[in-house]
DNA sequence: GGACGGTTCTGTATCGATTTAGTTAGTCTT
DNA sequence: AAGACTAACTAAATCGATACAGAACCGTCC
């Protein structure tokens, strides 16, 4: 059992003694060669053990790979464990698979100067969440597509839902009962990392990131209407959708003197909704009694507690199929904007 | 802007007067050529918009792509929505982006006839969770290092953890307070798919998944010990570890009449005990009073809630870490056995 | 019987890089 | 000034396939 090397399509064709044309098409186009000789070709294949073309050296001859990267925007260790961003993988996944590509994994963030060199092996490429500021797609091979999920590039295909009408309605919902003290926590909203109490300049001056901006305009759109000016309105920010990084922060609102406690937290994320509930909950205050939450995303584990979480639902693994279809070049490439759906749950009804 | 083509190499060193050598060497080794030549092929390299080698090229000539294949047992959809696969998956990456190397994603499940031809462009694989008994291997390039995570296979590296012992010792914590009724909730321990009761004998026949197998192992042992016969503890068997497949089967469960209903839930993952959890709560029952339930796995979720689930951690980023380092041969290839720790929560304290 | 058409199969250029062996030029020794 | 080194660069083979243009063969039809 000592196959000291993989043998080749040259080889095999020596072999058998036919040209390598013929081996070729015996695993590529049948039509091109007699039923026959395809037979003596495949079966002498697996005798020698020969496992089919190369993939490197066809996608060099061929220029496709069946490859498409998905680049994100967070490192792979945080996208991965993100619910939203699994539910996108996933649904790209699907339809990638089901049309015989592969999905190549790659992160913005550790490693930029290298993404177009990785890259360059791929047939197409789903970017996420990147700031559009990041030079990245000027650097991407620029014949293959690209699709953009949750922001805009000029002259490529995008899909992303509507943030700021959802989390206008959200809010909408949330704010017809007047609350006492309202709060915002928000997600990744500033240039520069920070964790904790923003003011509201300071929001305004550095949003960057196209749907936090969105959803934080929905969110003031309806604090206008229901009268409350949006600057009185404190807010806090998160950098990372964790718990981990999510609990601090929280617990420093929850712990605020009862006089100064919101009394409704519009979250930005499902994470952070979730653990503020939790938090919550361990210092004994009532939901929705002494306090309304509201998320974004519409996550597994929100629905499936109690009390449910009220949030938006986006359909990720919709988005993820459509950003799939679109780049495999089976869906129109015209910018896409999915519709999202309220849920009232029990945080907040 | 109309670039009409991807310039190559071969065509920046003619555009430029030397060799193709030089160019190459220029991009991959600097020592090779003096720092002037170097600076005027990469200055003219930018303003042709070459991007680099191109890694088709690159990688059949030198054999390496720097992409290492990952190798689900179950669809990507599943996987990447699976905290315990998604941990797992965050460690492979975390040390494959360290060391310049990209994540190709394959589904056993979906293409295991495509698995060979899309993994041949991989420097290596890891495979996670497959059954043994699947001949996938066989086919796979045999010169390229092979880890397997979660079970084993001959002549190849693997990672997992001590299943036995760790199920051992959270049934011994369980037992130790004596149930009225105990009842075992398993993972994929049937060859055939199976949502619902189970019989032992059932069980015992047919049971091939390792790492199942290993927990009831682990948990029948301290059965014994408890001296309560294995076979008179009632059995579930759940095909997949999600909310939607739990929840009914859960429900089966706790819906039956009082002196029935057990009130000692071992569970094979945390999904399932979670999912137990917010359905015994939905129902009104004091846990851990009316019910103890246990998981195992150690995600996230279930410890930052209230009450915390107990468990057994596994350190599935760890396992990803080791795997990724073994795969890319940093670490000695040989068998490793990672160490879990009981997590005593108030799910069952 | 020769022209024609259709299969079946082959020879070879090509994809875009890397790398070995080798050439040229310049520097250092003694 | 001849020989020995070294640094800087190049020519060309090679990785393993695909696909085009064309050759060989066979039967058919007028």
């Amino acid at each position: 059992m000592s196959s000291p090397r993989r043998i080749t399509l040259k080889e095999l064709a020596a072999e058998l003694g036919v040209s390598t044309a013929s081996v070729s098409n015996a695993f590529n186009r049948p039509d091109q060669l007699s039923p026959r000789l395809r037979e003596r070709i495949l079966s002498e294949a697996r005798r020698l053990g020969y496992q089919g073309p190369d993939a490197k050296a066809r996608s060099l001859r061929t220029g496709r790979s069946q490859i498409v990267a998905v680049i994100l925007a967070e490192s792979l260790t945080y996208s991965l464990n993100d619910a939203v961003a699994s539910e996108l993988l996933s649904g790209i996944a699907e339809v990638l698979d089901a049309h015989g590509h592969t999905l190549l994994l790659l992160s913005g963030r550790q490693t930029p100067a290298k993404v177009p060199g990785s890259a360059s092996i791929a047939d197409g490429f789903i970017v996420y969440g990147l700031m559009p500021s990041l030079r990245l797609f000027a650097d991407l091979p620029s014949q293959r597509p690209l699709v953009a999920v949750d922001f805009d590039i000029e002259d490529h295909a995008s899909v992303h839902v509507d943030n700021e009408p959802a989390a206008y309605a959200i809010a909408r919902h949330a704010l017809a009962t007047p609350p006492a003290r309202p709060a915002v926590i928000n997600l990744r909203l500033t240039e520069q990392p920070c964790n904790g109490r923003i003011t509201s300049e300071h929001a305004l001056l550095s949003a960057s990131r196209t749907i936090t901006r969105a959803r934080l305009d929905g969110f003031q759109h309806a604090f206008v209407e229901a009268g409350i000016a949006p600057e009185a309105v404190p807010m806090w920010n998160i950098e990372e959708n964790t718990h981990e990084v999510c609990t601090p922060v929280i617990a420093e609102i929850l712990d605020l003197p009862d006089d100064e406690r919101p009394d409704l937290l519009l979250c930005m994320s499902d994470r952070i909704a979730l653990t503020a509930l939790t938090l919550a909950e361990q210092r004994g205050l009532c939901i929705p009694e002494d306090l309304r939450i509201t998320g974004f995303d519409g996550i597994a584990e929100g629905q499936y507690r109690a009390p449910r979480l009220t949030t938006v639902r986006q359909d990720s693994t919709e988005k993820g199929r459509i950003a799939a279809r679109m780049v495999l070049g089976l869906d129109p490439t015209e910018p896409r904007q999915l519709s999202t759906a309220l849920i009232i749950g029990d945080s907040c009804p």
